[in-house]
DNA sequence: CAACCATATTCCGATATGGTAATATGACGA
DNA sequence: TCGTCATATTACCATATCGGAATATGGTTG
């Protein structure tokens, strides 16, 4: 498995392309990236959840229920409450790469109203 | 900008949410991904990916219209076609994050229906 | 068991998106 | 300039999804 920089292609067949899109269309959510950045400093109960991000009780359970369907997310009772918790940090290193692209890409935009062309 | 595995976290802004979110929106369709897919090899003109992805003109236009407006594929004028071609392989750096987290999801539903618990 | 709290679900209206067919744009050659 | 090929855009329908309000579930405590 020597993929130092693999540029061999993984093909996915149509099934797989719909399970790819389908996590991707899980983040496509600017009150579900939000819910997930709140968890990211630890476990959060819905209603924290509700004040952090500013969202009603029941759009933070829908939004929970979908991250949690694609295992975004973890829940586990703790006392009255429920607490949910990040399942896969790896949400966060997808955020990271498209932060840095759009960094570039802002950088880039910049450039041409600079000054020097 | 010593970030070896940087565990702090960057706070996004609403707006910046947003257009995170956008970003996994332009993925969220099996077509785009399929498209993309299909550039990964090399540059192809609309009629070439009409083919590939088996989708009416008009799909892959609009398709690549989003691709393009995120600036993940970028065009060239190539004789009387226009090649699209990859703009930030990013993209598969991004894919290649959620199959491996799809495959683990899967490795982990399997093992529950394991002979041996 | 009853009441209460936290969370989940359902119903609804508004908006957005994908696919298709038809049409428009735009470059190029005769 | 006209015709043609390649691509983009538009109009339209069907479907999906969001947010909000109301309601249902479910655990906990008296």
């Amino acid at each position: 498995m020597g993929n130092t920089k693999t540029r061999t292609i993984k093909r996915l067949s149509p099934r797989q392309l719909e399970a790819v899109a389908g996590l991707f269309a899980a983040l496509s959510e600017p009150s579900r990236l939000a819910l997930l950045q709140a968890l990211q400093s630890g476990p959060l109960a819905v209603h924290q959840l509700m004040e952090t991000c500013r969202l009603k009780q029941a759009n933070v359970s829908k939004h929970l229920g979908v991250l949690h369907q694609h295992r975004l997310v973890e829940r586990k009772r703790k006392g009255p409450s429920i607490k949910y918790h990040i399942a896969d940090p790896m949400v966060f290193a997808l955020c990271e790469l498209v932060c840095g692209k759009m960094e570039r890409d802002a950088k880039c935009a910049a450039a041409l109203f600079a000054p020097e062309i």
